[in-house]
DNA sequence: TCAATATCATTTCAAATGCAACGAGTTTGG
DNA sequence: CCAAACTCGTTGCATTTGAAATGATATTGA
């Protein structure tokens, strides 16, 4: 690659970080207007609808998150009552963190908002280059994933097709 | 959109995020280790390669970065003598950023590391493939184009290919 | 049993970030 | 000609950030 011919804007990373931060942006358009929320704090509430009392930990491991990050972002959702934390039951370390009705709420009216915006994405394009595209996502992930400097990846990141592999016999 | 069946990990915004923060860490492992860069520094000096002396506002305006992250970009960038910032010739605001001799070794050290690290991702699929891939993420941007709340894309950002529009008669 | 180690959540601290304000310079319109 | 409006790059300031440290609890192994 000789440098003279090295464009910004036919960089795969740069393109990728473009498009990525337009498109959060844009959501979090819709959940910071409508409910004062940023991202970690929705990422948050989104696996707690589906994934219940769960701890911080958890939480940092499921939704790429910082722990720190996690962290916070409850001490804020526990501030406007959106998410209650209850000692845990048998672990005196681990911390359970659950929605409140007030939360679940917030999520019935956001959620379909940004559905939709996901929608407005997706319909652009044909279900064939739709699936294309995943499927590079993908790939890509696991060029990653055998690279040694990369981070590795989070459990449920994983792609659910993509773990059909021959076992190790 | 029923809220109950509602994924994180297959939401495109998130799915987005995830894979262009990890491959934006992998690379700037790359330039971080090598020449103690961050992103916005390697944004600065590739696009001051193509575009030879040119402003803040002008770099501001072509790789995505707020106005004083470019500035102090370029202020940690000068301290190490990789750009030189001089007055510029005709307007007694505008301040004339360029690469030293320094600034373009590093560059020429980096750009085949970046090179490489984006051959790995793209090389994992088709050449149709990744075409399909580029035109879905162009069709997004379009998408996004069209809306009122979001931020509107800058000039060096629109696809070439895109750009062939029925010109207003 | 109990010291050493590990794990959990939080906090600390320094650095990065982005918005808004600023001072300096330039353009515009009367 | 000159005052108002605009543009440029930088800086102030409050917030966010992540790595490392901390304190509290659990687990391990001798």
């Amino acid at each position: 690659m000789t440098p003279d011919d090295f464009h910004l804007s036919s960089f795969l990373p740069y393109r990728l970080a473009v498009l990525s931060e337009r498109v959060s942006r844009r959501l979090s358009v819709e959940y910071g207007r409508t409910h004062g929320l940023a991202v970690a704090e929705w990422r948050v509430m989104v696996h707690l609808l589906r994934c219940g009392a769960v701890s911080v930990r958890d939480i940092h491991n499921c939704v790429n998150l910082e722990k720190p990050r996690v962290s916070r972002a409850v001490s804020r959702l526990e501030a406007e009552a959106l998410v209650q934390k209850t000692q845990g039951e048998g672990d005196g370390r681990l911390v359970a963190i659950s929605l409140t009705d007030a939360g679940r709420r917030a999520l019935a009216d956001i959620i379909p908002a940004a559905a939709q915006i996901e929608g407005h994405l997706t319909g652009a394009v044909s279900a064939e280059d739709l699936a294309t595209f995943f499927r590079v996502m993908e790939r890509m992930h696991a060029v990653l994933d055998d690279d040694p400097e990369a981070k590795p990846r989070t459990v449920m990141d994983l792609d659910r097709d993509a773990k059909m592999m021959p076992s190790p016999v």
